[in-house]
DNA sequence: TCCTGCGATGTAATCGATTACACGACGTCG
DNA sequence: CGACGTCGTGTAATCGATTACATCGCAGGA
């Protein structure tokens, strides 16, 4: 294995020092024209590749960047995932991706270790400590712990909860369940309050079910409410999924959304707009939020400045389907 | 920013030498004790943590991993990183993850940066040429190139779409239809002639349509078919979305799954269980796929030994669950 | 007593690129 | 004609950890 091309073979090939081969290729205005020729060539034919390792031993920086998460596998973080890969990429700099569930020691030692130059957290579950001690820029995307004060993006989650509320009650509906996310959560909580609030503007009669935004929480939501004595009209999910679950576990009943119960789920994911019935929800920009964290991240390390503090908030908006209609009776 | 306690500093704390202090820090075993004791606290005291970017450069190595898949916002690739970063994280090793289908340059120069060790590939469709370039060990996981010849692991897909038609058959059914992945797409190649063999053991009457894995090419397929005089009354998607997508259509046109027409996917998704109605499908075993392929990799790095080459086919199963049903009349 | 061997530690070379600084050649301007 | 600036290039220090080799002290055997 010939990977030893260093600098200083391509610098011989091209009979000049390794100082001009450097320059031709981060600053190559600053070598002479027919130097830079010389060196082009010698790189072509020895196929060399600067080595990282020692750049950024040099440079003291990585060229990448970090994306924690609770969940890799769930499907929305993944194009939140995709898009940030795409914007670092185009921006040279490589992602990694990691667990934030993993032994907090290990999580610690991520903003530490030196391969990451900033990190964006898409869990706001961490120990604020453990935040306090990393290094390096963070931003916190779509959630965030409230004990911490880091920079952070995220949709307008009550904003958007009240949409759903709003879109309920034009269609009539007067009893309105919302299935909750996980206690604890601040996604959870702010959907939550921003159903409640809504439901008060709007005079309706709301109540809370307990959930965790998984299938099996909307299918457990749902036997509860099949056993109500009078029951809402019209279900509000904090998540797609627990509505998916919901409605599922409805069908099995023998019920039909549509027509027997409304439901709007959160977040719009892929399979929203192909799930039977079509599921009215409200969509998260996850395109955006990503795009915008990558950017904003990249920006400050190229321009190496600290991150612009801050949350900054933004919106979503309802896409309306076939998993709801106007009350009957 | 006090990023600067290097091991110098823990030296000069533990009065000892820098040597001392990596070897405390990696082969414990050869220092005194009263030494390392004095050492830890050092470290402890200092809250040093090493450069990795130093490190790596002078182990030639950069504990980390890339993987490379088409599509990171792709569900099924979710859960098989998810696996990959657990398995490589426990062993110490951190995730890289990249699109394959950046432009060819910056693919090729991820097998040449230093930045990884090795490639997990996802992607059986990326120019062998570029493979042939890069100097890291590579495996390829789910599908290949069947021009290279890598080190590979996937499941037995022939087999599988057998599975699949063999449920159709027992079922009643003696026309089936296939709906086809991409055009010189590997596993779609493999499924569909596993597809036709089967069928042709069984002595039905099997046609095949164009897809491509996507859920609308799904429902395009629904369109296609409700049009045909003497429908098929089993399909056999080469994927679940392809399945979502043909299974919804239907239901916009009228016409019922399982009732009028039964469907078979292939992966099961996590929603697979949860659609309605949920999907009978073959179950690829993703977390199995994930830690085998890092597991094979991570093993040759930390022997440092060349990858085993050949191929590796794992057994897929059926999972029945609503979407098919016994033919009828 | 002297030599050998071993365990613990220090010294310094090394990994490979970047870059501050120095230098020489050349042109321009007073 | 000399001073000075500019441009292009080379020399060598530097980033921070690892590790081959040297060194030292001491125990045990000849």
């Amino acid at each position: 294995m010939n990977k030893n091309i260093r600098i200083a073979d391509v610098a011989r090939a091209a009979g000049v020092s390794t100082a001009t081969v450097s320059r031709t290729l981060s600053n190559p205005a600053v070598v002479g024209v027919e130097t830079r020729a010389r060196v082009m060539a010698a790189v072509e034919a020895t196929g060399y590749r600067v080595n990282t390792a020692a750049r950024d031993l040099r440079q003291r920086r990585a060229r990448s960047i970090l994306v924690l998460a609770p969940n890799l596998a769930n499907t929305f973080f993944g194009r939140i995932i995709a898009t940030i890969q795409e914007v670092a990429g185009s921006a040279g700099l490589s992602v990694q991706v990691s667990d934030s569930r993993a032994e907090a020691g290990r999580i610690e030692a991520l903003g530490h270790d030196g391969r990451a130059d900033g990190i964006i957290l898409l869990d706001g579950s961490l120990a604020p400590e453990i935040l306090a001690r990393w290094r390096l820029p963070v931003i916190e995307l779509c959630e965030w712990n409230t004990r911490a004060t880091l920079p952070g993006l995220a949709i307008d989650n009550a904003a958007a909860a009240r949409l759903a509320v709003d879109h309920l009650a034009d269609l009539g509906h007067r009893k309105v369940l919302h299935i909750a996310g996980p206690e604890g959560n601040v996604l959870a909580l702010t959907r939550r309050e921003g159903f409640l609030a809504g439901s008060a503007t709007r005079g309706l009669d709301a109540s809370v079910a307990a959930g965790d935004f998984t299938m099996a929480s909307g299918a457990r939501a749902a036997r509860d409410w099949i056993a109500l004595p009078d029951r809402p009209s019209a279900v509000f999910a904090a998540s797609d999924e627990c509505a998916f679950g919901f409605i599922a576990e409805c069908h099995r009943m023998g019920l039909s959304v549509p027509d027997d119960v409304s439901v709007v789920g959160f977040d719009d994911v892929d399979f929203a707009d192909h799930y039977i019935p079509a599921l009215t929800t409200i969509h998260q920009p996850r395109v955006r939020l990503g795009r915008f964290a990558a950017q904003r991240l990249i920006a400050a390390l190229t321009e190496n400045r600290p991150l612009a503090p801050g949350r900054e908030l933004i919106d979503a908006h309802l896409v309306v389907r076939n998993s709801t209609r106007a009350y009957q009776r």
